[in-house]
DNA sequence: GCGATTTGACCGCG
DNA sequence: CGCGGTCAAATCGC
């Protein structure tokens, strides 16, 4: 996956320059695809690592959740706690991160990792070009998740073709179930009309970062039922202009089903785990 | 109105 | 004392 992003990228220098010589929209129609294919393929990538780190977690021992948690954090003063003072409370809460137990990634898409993120602070870092954003897992409160991570832009991208780089940094490890989620293997695609592009996930950059991609969606929603091996387009969308006969279709091959998928736009704001079929790929090595 | 984000203040650690 | 991480009130936006 690496390597087919760093070709993609290499392509995408080669070939904008050439159509933006030549003028006229295509040229940015291409960038528009271009950044979506390096959005998908830098989630996929994200994804992965997180399943790796949670795998080799898995065979270390884990500790229980709030013993990671307890761990990870120190705590240098406790106070015996009458919360009489707002100020000896906060103090309570103060914390310093370990450099343990952390994992960084390099990506153009700090956003799509496949988990919710809220972000409660931001912060300018000595001898950085661009402020570092901290985030908190979405059910924090209701399902007490550990998970945070800060996100900081390294590579500036204005003026040139490369795409920005953030430096994606995970502390603590997700303790939480997104809602929603059955523990039914089907895997849900599905995709929004949201007029929001499909590059600013976490709604943290700007309408003018590079990563945003303009390509309007109306796709709202396929589902995918790897048991049955049947396909049902649930409703009508942008994908039926395409291909017509898709509607209410039952697919009954892998083929056809991933052909189905292929047509559909991946929508990289939504929470995606990776179902029983998925688990048996990545153990056979397919993926 | 409510949830998410922003932003200045606060705090612990090195 | 400076830096980085967190808090929480203010603000935003749906």
């Amino acid at each position: 996956m690496a390597r087919e992003q760093s070709l993609v990228t290499q392509l995408r220098a080669v070939v904008l320059p050439a159509l933006q010589l030549a003028g006229g929209d295509p040229a940015e129609v291409v960038a528009q695809m271009f950044d979506s294919i390096l959005d998908c393929s830098a989630k996929a990538i994200a994804e992965l690592k997180l399943l790796q780190l949670e795998h080799s977690r898995a065979y270390d021992a884990p500790p229980p959740p709030q013993a990671m948690v307890d761990d990870k954090w120190r705590v240098k003063k406790i106070f015996s706690g009458d919360g009489e003072n707002a100020k000896a409370n906060r103090q309570q809460r103060k914390r310093r991160r370990s450099a343990d137990d952390s994992v960084t990634l390099e990506t153009p898409v700090p956003h799509y990792d496949g988990h919710q993120w809220r972000k409660y602070g931001q912060k300018l870092i000595n001898n950085a070009n661009h402020p570092r954003s901290y985030y908190k897992c979405t059910y924090k409160q209701e399902q007490d998740c550990g998970a945070t991570k800060t996100v900081q832009q390294y590579q500036d991208c204005a003026g040139t073709d490369e795409p920005a780089m953030y430096t994606v940094v995970y502390f603590g490890q997700h303790t939480c179930k997104p809602a929603g989620n059955d523990a039914d293997a089907a895997v849900v695609i599905k995709t929004e009309s949201t007029g929001r592009s499909s590059g600013c996930g976490a709604g943290e950059l700007s309408p003018s970062d590079s990563q945003c991609s303009n390509i309007s969606v109306t796709c709202t929603s396929v589902v995918v039922d790897h048991h049955q091996r049947t396909a049902s387009i649930e409703s009508s969308c942008k994908l039926l202009d395409m291909a017509p006969d898709l509607e209410n279709a039952e697919v009954n091959t892998y083929d056809q089903l991933y052909d189905v998928a292929a047509f559909s736009p991946l929508d990289l704001d939504t929470d995606w785990a990776i179902d029983a079929h998925g688990h048996d790929l990545l153990k056979n090595g397919y993926w």
